[in-house]
DNA sequence: CAAACTTATACTCTGGATGAGCATATCCCC
DNA sequence: GGGGATATGCTCATCCAGAGTATAAGTTTG
């Protein structure tokens, strides 16, 4: 902010662009929005603040995500705000990301947007069904290289975020440190954008973006990640009405985990942030299951008590 | 940021104003940094990026904050990017906040800088000795107007959340909620930089700033003390040696409230953050407590495995 | 139609972390 | 050397998260 009009040496103003990172979960997939920056490149919504519309940084990006993608966003949380002049080819670029969180419906538009699969962009981060192969396939060895070539004062340190960032070893997974797993790839040179060492594996992990949105989207899971934990954010990517499986099974692919679904169950009721509505829903193939509803007066109240699962438990 | 070089209808290029929130810990008083914005007027140490000289955000403010105060800084976060187009007047000012933290240390310039406690501005958020007198006296009372004057409809929401976030009734205190606390005391009228209310108290709680700026130091309070349970930034603004009941003194002094010596010690102990240096402080004034040193290692190992205060356990 | 299976829901047990108190050690000051 | 002050070590109760077991209420199948 100015300490006054500024009005001397025009101080450095900068092209403010916005970048969002739309997230909804289908299925037991959860998802994320690419748009065609170059042919055969897809990377995050984006655009620019547009001093003459845009009251808000938050409306700009309202604007920006209504423009490429129609669609209606339930929720908005501002990430980060990157800066680095060498960000982008040709000169300063600021850009503001936001995390956006849709219920999933199709999309389409002039700029090929798709929706993709938050774990096709980081294969390593899904564990509902054991170790994802990734890790063991192309991390684990790839960790071991990196710690071979350590200096020795290096080592024990390298080794210690090996574990500590990927669960291996004595620590456990955590489901939320996303982006540090990310820029330990990308360090490895493991990730597609990071121009592949001599005698790496060929073409990287996951499906790479255009310049860092890739790390821009493992920021915005990790966010929305963390706050699942003591947010009541999941409710932005369910219906109206939904079954308590139903919000479990949208909160493991969102955490990659699976969950004890007792204890969930005890958590999501001591946690009142839901409410019955009195039906059910008899498609369950099984015993049919009651339908709840977010109270979503729990908003009003500020201090919102989260989903009560504090650390987000796996099995 | 811009899909194509952005040749055409300019969009937007916005000034980039940067603010910085200096917080330290003199004895056992947390202090943040004001300079004189206008005669008896104090805001934030704010600046511009210059283009010229600034390759990221973070060196702006660096160099900002060089120039206002030439404190050394130990750490940086970014904290949040404010750009509502009325946020100040005379039209946009993007303008990017972020955390530092410094060793205290006295400071003088031409912008009169000086060091506030923390309290001075956020009368109601230190608890160490006892429930604040401006709670009782001011917050309390101004909350009870506040539920009486309620549409029907609105009196439990209102009420939850007024409980929620001052930690009255059945609610805990929560140290971390210092934004939520400041906003609703703004909704209430209660913080100078709002107009005060007809019939309100006379001149509002605690000392306020320019602008926005005390909401921004009080987002920065929040951010510090949330960290401080999981990420070892004490350290930052200690001395490189010091006593586990100094390091206590400290993040009870962030914290606003006292922490059991005790488990404290165990938490610390448990967390391996610190070492022993073998060295003694004799001025105690009781038994010589063993100086200790922060094992800077742990910010390699990037995932820091914080203080080991899962929550700021008060009394 | 009954057995087998699937899914939902309820209750119990256990280990560990957290909050709180008691006890001891080592200094200073009088 | 006794009292006060501070540092440090240990114990105990409570709560909660993780994990298991049991029951209810449907669908599918022989």
């Amino acid at each position: 902010m100015p300490s006054g009009p500024a009005a001397h040496a025009d101080p450095a103003r900068a092209e403010v662009g916005l970048n969002a990172v739309i997230i909804s979960v289908d299925g037991t997939t959860p998802k994320l929005l690419t748009v065609e920056r170059q042919p055969h490149e897809d990377g995050l919504p984006s655009g620019h603040l547009d001093d003459t519309v845009d009251r808000t940084l938050e409306q700009g990006v309202r604007r920006l995500v209504g423009r490429e993608t129609g669609l209606p966003v339930r929720y908005f949380e501002q990430l980060y705000t990157f800066g680095d002049r060498n960000r982008v080819p040709g000169g300063r670029s600021l850009a503001v990301a936001y995390l956006a969180l849709v219920r999933h419906q199709g999309v389409q538009g002039e700029a090929n947007p798709s929706w993709r699969s938050c774990y096709e962009l980081f294969p390593w981060e899904d564990w509902r069904d054991g170790p994802p192969a990734a890790l063991e396939g192309s991390v684990v060895p790839a960790l071991e290289r990196w710690l071979a070539c350590a200096q020795p004062g290096e080592l024990s340190t390298r080794q210690e975020r090996a574990e500590l960032t990927f669960g291996l070893g004595h620590a456990r997974w955590d489901p939320v440190r996303v982006l540090d797993r990310y820029e330990l790839l990308y360090e490895l040179r493991l990730v597609g954008e990071a121009a592949p060492v001599d005698g790496g594996p060929g073409p990287g992990l996951g499906l790479p973006l255009s310049l860092d949105h890739r790390r821009i989207a493992a920021a915005a899971l990790e966010r929305l990640r963390g706050k699942l934990a003591y947010r009541p954010v999941v409710f932005e990517v369910l219906p109206e009405t939904f079954s308590l499986s139903r919000l479990q099974q949208v909160v493991e692919a969102l955490a990659g985990q699976v969950l004890h679904k007792q204890n969930f169950r005890r958590l999501v009721g001591s946690a009142n942030l839901v409410e019955p509505t009195g039906e059910w829903d008899q498609r369950t193939g099984g015993r049919p299951a009651e339908l709840y509803r977010f109270r979503r007066e729990v908003l009003r109240e500020r201090p919102a008590p989260g989903l009560g699962l504090r650390r987000l438990g796996g099995p």
